[in-house]
DNA sequence: CGGGCTGGCTAGTCACTGTTAGCCTCGGAT
DNA sequence: ATCCGAGGCTAACAGTGACTAGCCAGCCCG
């Protein structure tokens, strides 16, 4: 059949990520190598060329497909509902799912940012300011609607993305606790900070 | 005088380790080069050598200082008075503060752990984990004495560490807060994570 | 059956970087 | 005046690592 040669290409290539994505998670992207790429899918490292343009292009790849993760979740999230309170529970859900689910992604997507070239980096940087608004503009609407009372918007918002982030630090699955438990607890502190009625 | 040949090594030592810790801050542990630190103190990389044994012994030397200092005061803080809640805030208080007042430092601390060497590392890593115990610590008191109510005092610790952690990848001295109020703000936000009664 | 593309391999290039070697200067103490 | 060590400099070494060149095997197509 025909497609047997590009399925088989095709499998390679994601599998050439995925290596890249857990080397880049465990010992950073400037400290990884091609050779180990190439290691971790049985093959040496020039012959990674021929899937692929370039170390930074392994990288690109990874954060702008989790990037584009993130912020389809996040759309859901707030598209799901009306309530502020409902809205920002939910973005606040989707947001820990992310960094548990993709935690290496999100682990990578937060830690490589300065090693992206220029212009990916500035990019990558405009993409995640405007995901960060999302999140301010619903403790704001929720303030305005007197349905929060925070001290901050700004630092409040903080907190909630922050407290996500460091999910991506220490989650492991299979562990004391599931992916929904995490997300359904981080929505409870979610509520508590905002002070929601 | 005797002491002036000492004293103006001791400052150069000084300036060598504040150029590199801002540049392992901008740039990462492993693209900061010898050379880049000389250049920051008007001097060429191999002359380092005459004040610093390695590269490696300036992240390590950055890394332990700073550790000593947040033990530091997160002592202090607990051991200001006896009231779990009290201590509780004054800790996060003081884990504020330091991730704003030495955002540098607390950066590059949480960020190239990695490339410490393995037996750095773990040290490092043990006296972290300590540090994070006696956040735990405290609000499993303060479950206990029925002064909080959380869903889960591993996650409810998670957030409060990570959200200070936070801090020092925001916070820039002189612009909308200072360093006290974002302490005491997030001592608040503390405060309504445990549920404090 | 045979040609050629796909994708692997080895060898090599080139740039870079931590670190050492060895030299020279200058300021301070004798 | 002179000595000397602290500390700067250049040159060089050794290793690394991204990426290219050029070769070859095997599989799909005709």
């Amino acid at each position: 059949m025909s497609t047997a040669g590009l399925a088989r290409t095709r499998v390679r290539r994601a599998d050439i990520v995925a290596a890249a994505l857990e080397l880049f998670a465990d010992k950073g992207y400037l400290a990884t190598t091609m050779d180990d790429i190439g290691r971790a899918v049985n093959v040496r490292g020039p012959s990674l060329y021929k899937h692929v343009t370039s170390k930074q292009d392994l990288l690109v790849e990874i954060m702008e497909s989790s990037m584009a993760t993130v912020l389809r979740d996040h759309a859901v999230a707030v598209g799901s509902t009306d309530d502020v309170a409902d809205q920002l529970r939910r973005a606040v859900e989707a947001h820990v799912r992310f960094h548990a689910r993709h935690r290496l992604e999100a682990f990578v997507g937060t830690r490589e940012l300065r090693h992206l070239s220029d212009g990916n980096r500035a990019a990558m940087a405009a993409r995640r300011r405007d995901y960060e608004r999302g999140f301010r503009v619903l403790v704001e609407r929720g303030v305005a609607e007197d349905r929060f009372r925070v001290g901050s918007v700004r630092l409040t918002t903080y907190s909630l993305l922050d407290m996500g982030v460091g999910v991506s630090v220490w989650f492991r699955e299979g562990e004391e606790f599931s992916v929904d438990e995490v997300a359904y607890r981080y929505g409870d502190l979610a509520m508590r900070l905002v002070g929601a009625a």
